[in-house]
DNA sequence: GTCAATTCACATGAAAGAGACCACGGTCTAGTG
DNA sequence: CTAGACCGTGGTCTCTTTCATGTGAATTGACGA
């Protein structure tokens, strides 16, 4: 222990990059946004009349994550709820993420979340749908106001729940008396309106922003500002942001993502006890949020998602190709064989192997094989760097022995002629 | 050689079941005055 | 008499199965040049 303690006393003492660090942090918002003035403007025009005691209209934003969607609204929210508390005008704005699981996933728990931000206390399940709208209604209605729904990543929220609950809400404003709802949507993907009810649609996006992707010579502006708050002078070395923001660019300019790889960059460089920020920490900064990205999706999946997954590296490893539907359902059962877990149908490993694609771990492409078929060519799309890490991970995760799974690999060899 | 029909190997959709969790209301039990 | 324990009912949620339908192009086979 007294080997902690001296290195406790030792990383007080210890000098660091870094002045202020939450600067650099995703809730972070500066006093003043670069880039966004345009967005911000519009935004501030369509929700101004909330101050008034009027019903803004619901606006849509749309942009790819990283844009500057969610930090605009907070702004401009921000400055609303500032003035109206001052006015003593009675806006209430509320903040819901439905991406998170659990949190605002179904139009239960949606609901139910508004109605807690009233202070409703609403149990996380049991309860008839319709009645905890009614104990909203009621919450909501209580006094003359205005509510802003701010509504982000809506996208997940339709995908899981339908468009039916969008749609209830947009007419919530008829069965009230004294408050007014308005809402606020943010989504990112582009072509999120499009698989909306016509209906939901028209009356959901009365207003739309477009965010656009930052270009490389934005995020550096803005990674500059943010690096002088947050890292001590001259701790950056030349080029250092310059380089950041073609990564970032180069990923459909999400700022986010910068300002995290600088971030990181500026961590290893604390722990190599430099107080320099240099080129190399930045490279190593970027492979390690590769890694850390991968490897926490990888090991946070239920077991069937990672003998799936286990069974796309084997395949993928002996053959270095494409890997079919069909060909990885059956080492999948051969595999579940040997974990003792009941295999899923063909049905659910389809879904699954759609949804790891979604998480960017292999790319699933529906192609036709003509007479030979319609299947998903799958393809792992890990950095080949990581390959080895991930698959000795998933063995941990799966409690293979590496002999258990090059046994498993002979067995399957003499399947193909 | 051309063209439509056929066919494969799944993809994709819809519905419904299983099992976990939970609230609510009624009934029973034991402790209290 | 009352607080708490203990059902039964009815609700949501997630994961899954079952059944049904859809689909893109290589292949096939008929047809005409």
């Amino acid at each position: 222990m007294a080997q902690l303690n001296t290195f406790f006393e030792q990383f007080l003492q210890k000098s660091s990059v870094f002045a202020d660090k939450k600067a650099l942090q995703s809730a972070y918002v500066p006093d003043n946004i670069m880039h966004r003035d345009v967005q911000i403007n519009q935004l501030a025009h369509i929700l101004a009349p909330c101050l008034r005691m009027e019903k803004p209209s619901n606006v849509f934003l749309y942009g790819k994550s990283g844009t500057g969607k969610t930090l605009s609204v907070r702004y401009t929210t921000d400055q609303i709820l500032h003035l109206a508390h001052k006015e003593n005008i009675p806006v209430r704005i509320i903040y819901l993420n439905c991406k998170l699981k659990k949190v605002a996933d179904t139009e239960y728990r949606l609901i139910a979340e508004l109605a807690r931000a009233f202070g409703k206390a609403i149990p996380p399940t049991g309860l008839p749908t319709d009645e905890v709208y009614k104990i909203f209604f009621r919450a909501l209605d209580q006094e003359r106001q205005v509510v802003l729904f701010v509504l982000d990543e809506i996208d997940q929220l339709v995908k899981h729940a339908g468009d039916e609950t969008l749609y209830n809400l947009t007419r919530v404003n008829a069965e009230l008396k004294n408050a007014q709802v308005s809402i606020v949507g943010i989504s990112n993907d582009v072509g999120f309106s499009d698989q909306l009810d016509p209906r939901v649609k028209s009356s959901l996006s009365e207003e739309e922003l477009v965010f656009p992707a930052y270009n490389a010579i934005e995020i550096q502006d803005i990674l500059r500002r943010r690096a002088q708050i947050s890292f001590k002078p001259n701790a950056i070395e030349d080029g250092v942001i310059a380089k950041c923001a073609a990564y970032a660019a180069r990923e459909h300019g999400d700022a986010r993502r910068a300002l995290e790889l600088l971030r990181v960059a500026g961590e290893i460089a604390d722990r190599k006890n430099k107080n320099v920020v240099t080129l190399q920490d930045l490279d190593d900064a970027e492979e390690k949020i590769e890694r850390d990205r991968f490897l926490d999706v990888v090991i946070t999946q239920p077991k069937q998602y990672q003998a799936i997954l286990f069974a796309a590296f084997v395949l993928w490893e002996e053959r270095k190709d494409s890997v079919l539907t069909g060909e990885l359902y059956g080492v999948y059962k051969r595999l579940c064989g040997r974990l003792s877990l009941r295999p899923l149908t063909q049905r659910r490993v389809s879904d699954i192997i759609a949804e790891l694609d979604m998480l960017g771990i292999l790319t699933a492409k529906v192609t036709s094989k003509g007479r030979y078929g319609r299947t998903r060519e799958i393809v792992l799309s890990l950095p080949s760097s990581l390959e080895g890490k991930i698959k000795s991970a998933l063995e941990e995760e799966l409690k293979l022995t590496t002999a258990e799974s090059k046994e498993h690999l002979q067995q399957e060899s003499p399947v193909q002629p």
